[in-house]
DNA sequence: ACCGTCATGTAATCGGTTACATGATTCT
DNA sequence: AGAATCATGTAACCGATTACATGACGGT
């Protein structure tokens, strides 16, 4: 077995565990825009990380690498028993942290912008993003998929949050202008 | 003049500037704890960096430091005309980005955990940010201060947003037990 | 055959975090 | 006087981001 150097786990770490395991063997690049379809609502990552951060795993040992040998080389990544335990632990142990914002936009307002230059594109983007995940939910349903209870609930927080926030927004608007 | 490095201004930056303009000269102790009675909802920064980002500001030439003699031998920032131009011409930039959560209980259930274990205590958690801030809004609205419209806005903000959740999350509880 | 975009990465930087430490003040 | 906690910092690490770059593929 190679060398393992210790490494730390992050959210990070856990999203590409998680979704290894979830979506089978994976290049970054899917990884990356699978998650623009589920969970990055609940823990953005940009897409270098997923070039990135597998290289850690895999260092720690928490995945194994398979490289490509024609075309574009790519490598492609899956859970070792280590990483497999590594993130049924996790999905054990006692959630101890609570949800984060960041929203520079309340940010901008809070010391003096004028919120009325950019509340609407605002409350457009949340508005989107609730209707493409809204379509994820219908097409679930119409085709009739078994979801597990859990992504279900997921799903439904997203699509409730972007609309919570749309409203908000546009409350926001049509306030101020 | 000291000689000015070079730094990029981030959102903790901007926060740090606008604390100082709105509150004036502090010390980073003293900024960390307005910070969480106002925008840390929207902007978390642990205590520490409250003691290092003010000294890159200084370098910077956005700041300027004082050092008390005696006692705690506090550091007082104050922001300099450079820091004060920086701090408006963010206010006035169009806001490009949108904002961000992070919440890893919803990863976890994503992942498979049961969330009967948290989704209780996350309300909780909520529940009393929302008692909180409105607690400061029924005092500001008893002792008739008169507060910007823009943080009246946050503030109102802050307090829907931690309702919605609690309420989510107990929501939660209640199907999932 | 060319063009656009899809896809895949590397390297370097640096900001944020963690871990550690200790002095000052307040309370009992 | 002693305990508790309030307050103030430093140092080092490292994960995430930014900037850069280029090859593969699909469409026309």
């Amino acid at each position: 077995m190679a060398r393992q150097t210790d490494i730390r786990l992050t959210g990070t770490s856990y999203v590409v565990l998680g979704m290894l395991d979830w979506i089978g063997p994976s290049t970054p690049y899917r990884l990356q825009r699978v998650l623009e379809d589920s969970v990055e609502d609940f823990f953005p990552i940009p897409h270098t990380t997923f070039y990135v951060e597998p290289t850690r795993l895999t260092k720690g040992g928490y995945l194994k690498e398979t490289r490509e040998r024609g075309g574009r080389r790519r490598k492609t990544y899956d859970l070792t028993a280590k990483g497999r335990k590594a993130l049924s632990d996790w999905v054990e142990e006692p959630l101890t942290e609570y949800g984060q914002f960041r929203f520079p936009g309340m940010l901008k307002i809070f010391f003096g912008a004028d919120p009325s230059a950019f509340a609407r594109d605002q409350a457009r983007h949340h508005r989107e993003l609730a209707q493409k995940f809204e379509g994820y939910r219908t097409g679930i349903k119409q085709r009739g998929v078994d979801v597990p209870e859990g992504r279900r609930l997921v799903l439904d927080t997203g699509i409730e949050l972007h609309r919570w926030w749309a409203e908000r927004w546009q409350h926001v608007a049509d306030q101020t202008e």
